[in-house]
DNA sequence: TCCTTGTTGCGAAGACTGTGCAACTAGGTA
DNA sequence: TACCTAGTTGCACAGTCTTCGCAACAAGGA
């Protein structure tokens, strides 16, 4: 399946079980398979960011044959459908969550140490980029860079 | 050379020619080789944010052997004196510019397009990541992705 | 039960970045 | 100026992360 589709803002409320999701799969065309439960099951079940090694990792402690390049397929299909996106954590791999999960992160660039970060924070900013940019903001894509309060005290 | 150094903010003033990068890099010990020349100059030219592989290309046009892998080299010393900086945009490789000439953007996430940003656009957002999580947001090493007008509409 | 077509495992390739090593050279010293 | 030391370079290769091609497999409708 690779059609094209609304963004997932256009269909109301996320899904909140693996359940919901194969719906929403099967209404596109795609199919329940065994790796997909599992993966989507790992997902609802932390709230952690978790990298495509990580999820394989994971999956294959209940299913020890599906293999990586799969799981790289199917969370492709999973971010078209709206349910998994994924962030750039600036340097490493591209971690994955649930979009209902998704928040912002900030990254000290010396010490590497992530901080979550409400959306409230971005709030003016989203404000004003909209007005005066046209531009859309989506924090949750890519992490900020800056200091933490430890590295800067050094 | 690999030398611990003090913060850029530190210094004062950054570097506003080769010449001044060179003197600092001597007095950090280490020593002023053609190829870093030929680097700066280019980065010195350039208000555009260049990858590693954009610069090597442009380094090889003024001297065919300098190698890639030179150019990592020489944009990590030059990291590490604070001249230069780098901004992961996302998917692609990591782009490089001079310390003095990052700014803040906003980048579309569908269509690549980068839009400028003032730095007051952040101030909102720096000074409660700053009171709410002691983070210091390096508003000359953001970017920041969401959807421009153009994107949205379709 | 059969058929169609979406999925999968596997291997390999690709993009980007870093590293080991021997040869070279910048720049200080005699 | 000649010499020496240690920083730098070219090159090849390794490593990490991600994608792709293809034949075999299987979900789910007919």
């Amino acid at each position: 399946m690779s059609k094209q589709l609304a963004p997932p803002d256009a269909r109301g409320e996320p899904p909140s079980t693996v359940d919901e999701v194969f719906a929403l799969l099967r209404a596109q065309g795609g199919r329940a398979t065994p790796s997909r439960r599992i993966l989507l099951e790992i997902l609802f079940e932390t709230d952690r960011h978790l990298t495509a090694e990580e999820l394989a990792t994971a999956v294959q402690k209940r299913s020890p044959d599906v293999h990586l390049s799969t799981i790289y397929r199917n969370l492709e299909e999973l971010q078209k459908l709206g349910v998994v996106t994924h962030t750039h954590l600036g340097h490493g791999p591209v971690t994955y969550q649930l979009a209902a999960h998704a928040h912002a992160h900030f990254i000290c660039e010396q010490c590497g140490k992530r901080v979550e970060a409400k959306d409230e924070l971005f709030r003016d900013l989203a404000r004003k980029a909209k007005r005066e940019l046209g531009f859309t903001v989506d924090p949750h894509h890519v992490a900020i860079f800056g200091r933490c309060s430890d590295c800067l005290a050094s």
